[in-house]
RNA sequence: GCGAGCGUGGCGGAACGGUAGACGCGUCGGGUUUAGGUCCCGGUGUCCGCAAGGACGUGGGGGUUCGACUCCCCCCGCUCGCACCA
């Protein structure tokens, strides 16, 4: 090997394959002593070769481990695919060929790159979601789910795609549009399967509690506010013309007195029965139809006008016996809360501008101050806008007079006692939709006959394998899975008749929803090994993109918690630490083989190696920021692995053309001591930008030790030993070689972690700054424990110091030893 | 509109309330080399100055402090998330 110049082709390529065959990264499951981490990186989709936004995650995710690995822990670092999928179908109809042939394909792609990455996974519990042996159990777990009622079908109005002909997940609506291919979203009414997740809606929201601090705090408020709680009452109106009963959602109570009409979502049922044979019927229908050709954007855009027509009808406000009448309006929703409402226009911006529009009255009901507290006169014509905000009650009768909290209170209990509303709660959230109209997913292991129902496919039936006998995979609205006769005509597992098989598949959301369990074991009888599922679990340390932060990741959680109702985990929280990575751009655009600005992690590879790939990414800034791509170059960390290269070799052997060694070096060694602490602590809090750049200082500080002759050759081997240890979890196969250079039969992957010498970390000597009124005025070079009288007197001493004073008299003297001394004039 | 975050050299970015700009890119100068590249050394926030030195400087304005990139208030700009949720 030429100690002159590193190639890390050959290198990395010998290293991937030892590691590979020694099972150098594999978890030990009998091991019980030594302390166990799970390390876990969102495993990839795989749609062709890894990109740069998975070198990014990896290259993050596996320093922790590595790092681990090394403080004597026992790391379980898997890896696996996340494989059934749209694309995959997309591409086969694209090519003619079988979903499956392109997906495994990709699989060994991303997974050859994988190995050159030199990624420190165990190999030896990979698995993907589209094998059977895996969906078997997510079928499994569905039954379990369907028999608590925690799985249902129900006919309601859902998102479809009309490009991918499937439905939708609410949470796969991206701003009315299709999250996979954008297009337009529309509403459909069809039945479908649905997990209750709006059961778990409290649990969801209260165990976030204990991932304040372990999560970012934008992912914890993006759930939050998906899930949507609010607080506030149920209250019951009743229909004038037909006695009939309706109800409201109300966050404001305490505003039912300025309530001056009643809107009705378009769909909402009483509207219907309100108009009909009515004088209102046809303008109603008109606007309802028009309403519901609107696509979800249109409807939802907060900008335009809200629109609405008067249904002829009128309810009684239970508080005051008051007639108001009733509307139908776009802008009341029927999927939340009731779908109806009761408007206040005084103290409701909608209201307010529903009601100028349609010329309704605007009553207040809340006292407006000045800002001094001082009330002013009502005066309602003359608002713009309503006022939402607090303050006390006025046009109430009993209630006057209450400041709002209290009056929300109060009037809530009253209307309880008198039977016509209560306190209530309700969320945003609402249940996930899982069925799809697609081939290539999970197939639900649910037969319906005709005599007994909804019958699930006993367990010792499972898997229910996909249909290989299906050729057009083309989405046409029902799924492909229904072109095959052999499978969808079975026999009732109950009664034994004839019945049919359900043939939507599920969303891969829910097989992503429990992969994390599967890799403690690949159990061939469960899903998973309830002992090892508690001996690793909770994932210790969870990395990837802020992407799935109400996706996967609320899934995920959902799963877990009726796992652990099944009794079948011992926690409710599957990922006790969660580090997002940032995207990776090209000129501030998400890469795309379209823009023509990709930039594949394999042509980095080829060009400088694995290590120089893994350290650019990851030197280009702090891991949680987007990074540009047009603002990188692999260059500089190039140069420094060569300089890194040559400096341990020439400190291991003496080789090279630097001058031979002198006497001690402390400043080398304090170096390579504060070296050791620093990058340990920046490691430990993913701060992997910083702990480069210190690298690189050391590396600076023993190239210079070597070049002029300084450092006994202890010292050089030292600092040349941490250098590659603690760039080991960064840059694994430079290191691994290295540390064969420094004489080494084992890898470095496996050596232990640095210590430092806290005696050691301390600076030589100190550069104190001597300030007159907060300014820099001189610097003198100081002993680190120097006493404050020492610096005082050496501050005044200064001349320039006693320049910049020009004779003034010092009031103060603040000293900070060792570093600063501020002298302060009067004045 | 609501919520969160961010504004630091030509660029990416560093800075427990205590030397602003670590480290790297780029660039300029020098050395090695037949040459190019590599490699090595040095300079590189702005302005004034031959220099010594000085003034200014972390989006803008105010405040707290001996001292503010950092803490507080107001404003401007950008990014992200949610967005008729009653």
């Amino acid at each position: 090997m030429d100690v002159d110049r590193y190639d890390p082709q050959q290198v990395e390529a010998k290293w991937a394959a030892a590691w590979e065959e020694q099972g150098l990264y594999r978890a030990d499951e009998s091991d019980t002593t030594r302390p166990r981490i799970y390390a876990l990186d969102m495993f990839p989709y795989p749609s062709g070769d890894l990109h740069m936004g998975h070198l990014e995650a990896f290259s993050g995710g596996d320093v922790i481990p590595r790092l681990k690995r090394m403080q004597g822990h026992n790391v379980l670092h898997p890896i696996g695919w996340d494989s059934f999928g749209l694309p995959a179908e997309n591409a086969a109809i694209k090519r003619g060929t079988h979903p499956k042939t392109w997906t495994y394909q990709n699989i060994d792609t991303q997974r050859a790159t994988f190995h050159r990455l030199g990624i420190s996974f165990d190999w030896s519990r990979t698995f993907n979601t589209s094998d059977p042996d895996y969906y078997r159990w997510t079928q499994w777990l569905f039954l379990r789910f369907w028999e608590r009622g925690l799985a249902y079908r129900k006919a309601s109005p859902v998102n479809w795609c009309p490009n991918d002909q499937t439905v939708l997940a609410n949470e796969q609506v991206i701003n009315g549009h299709c999250e996979r291919c954008d297009a337009l979203v529309e509403k459909r009414e069809l039945t479908q399967w649905f997990f209750k997740i709006t059961a778990y809606a409290q649990r969801l929201l209260d165990d976030m509690a204990e991932l304040e601090g372990r999560w970012s705090d934008k992912v914890l408020t993006m759930q939050r506010n998906w899930i949507g709680r609010s607080t506030g009452a149920e209250v019951d109106f009743t229909v004038v013309e037909t006695g009939a009963p309706v109800r409201v959602f109300t966050t404001r109570p305490d505003t039912l007195f300025g309530a001056t009409f009643f809107v009705l979502a378009p769909e909402h049922p009483l509207a219907e029965r309100l108009v009909a044979g009515g004088p209102h019927e046809a303008a109603f229908r008109a606007f309802r139809e028009r309403v519901e050709r609107e696509t979800e954007v249109e409807r939802l855009s907060a900008e335009r006008d809200k629109e609405g027509v008067f249904l002829g009808a009128h309810v009684v406000n239970p508080v005051n016996g008051e007639h108001i009448p009733v509307w139908a309006a776009d802008y009341v929703l029927t999927e939340y809360g009731t779908g109806a409402i009761m408007a206040v226009p005084a103290h409701d911006q909608r209201d307010f501008e529903f009601a100028r529009k349609y010329g309704l009255e605007v009553r207040m009901v809340i006292q407006p101050t000045t800002d001094d507290g001082t009330p002013v006169p009502l005066d309602p014509e003359s608002m713009t806008e309503a006022m939402p905000g607090d303050g006390r009650l006025v046009n109430s009768g009993p209630y006057d007079g209450l400041p709002v909290p209290e009056a929300i209170a109060r009037i809530t209990a009253d209307l309880e006692t008198r039977g016509q509303g209560s306190a209530a709660i309700n969320f945003r959230l609402r249940d996930w939709l899982v069925s799809r109209q697609r081939y290539w997913g999970c197939p639900i292991p649910i037969i319906h006959c005709p005599a007994c129902g909804e019958v699930g496919v006993p367990d010792d039936q499972l898997p229910v394998l996909l249909p290989e006998d299906v050729t057009d995979f083309k989405p046409k609205g029902v799924s492909p899975l229904a072109t095959s006769a052999r499978f969808v005509e079975v026999t009732c597992p109950t009664c034994g008749g004839p019945a049919t098989r359900e043939t939507d598949t599920m969303d891969t959301f829910v097989d992503s929803s429990w992969y994390f369990l599967r890799y403690t074991g690949l159990d061939p009888d469960r899903p998973f090994d309830p002992d090892r599922v508690a001996a690793w679990m909770p994932v210790d340390q969870y990395t990837g993109g802020i992407e799935h932060a109400i996706l996967h990741l609320l899934y995920s959680r959902f799963f877990v918690k009726v796992l652990h109702d099944l009794g079948m985990v011992p926690f409710t929280e599957p990922f006790s630490n969660l580090l997002n990575q940032g995207m990776v751009v090209m000129h501030g655009a998400a890469m795309s083989k379209s823009r023509g600005n990709l930039v594949e992690p394999t042509a980095i590879i080829d060009q400088y190696g694995a290590d120089v790939a893994r350290l650019t990414i990851l030197f280009a800034g702090p891991f949680e920021d987007d990074v540009d791509w047009a603002d990188v170059s692999p260059e500089g960390v190039a140069r420094w692995i060569q300089r890194v290269w040559r400096a341990v070799n020439t400190a291991a052997g003496g080789q090279g053309a630097e001058a031979a060694e002198a006497g001690s070096d402390l400043g080398l060694v304090r170096l390579a001591h504060r070296t050791t602490r620093d990058v340990t602590d920046d490691l430990e809090r993913f701060r992997f930008n910083t702990a480069i750049s210190k690298l690189m200082v050391l590396t600076n500080g023993l190239g210079e030790a070597l070049r002029n002759g300084r450092g006994s050759a202890a010292e050089r081997r030292d600092a040349a030993s941490r250098l590659v240890l603690l760039l080991a979890p960064l840059a694994p196969f430079v290191t691994e070689e290295l540390w064969r250079v420094l004489g080494n039969t084992s890898s470095v992957h496996l050596a232990r972690w640095p210590d430092h010498d806290p005696e050691l970390t301390r600076a030589e000597s100190v550069t104190c700054v001597l300030q007159v009124d907060g300014k820099v005025r001189d610097r003198i070079e100081v002993e680190p424990e120097v006493g404050e009288e020492e610096l005082r007197s050496a501050a005044l001493a200064s001349a320039k110091v006693q320049a910049a004073l020009a004779g003034r008299p010092v009031a103060r003297v603040v000293v900070v030893p060792p570093k600063l001394v501020n002298l302060v004039t009067g004045a």
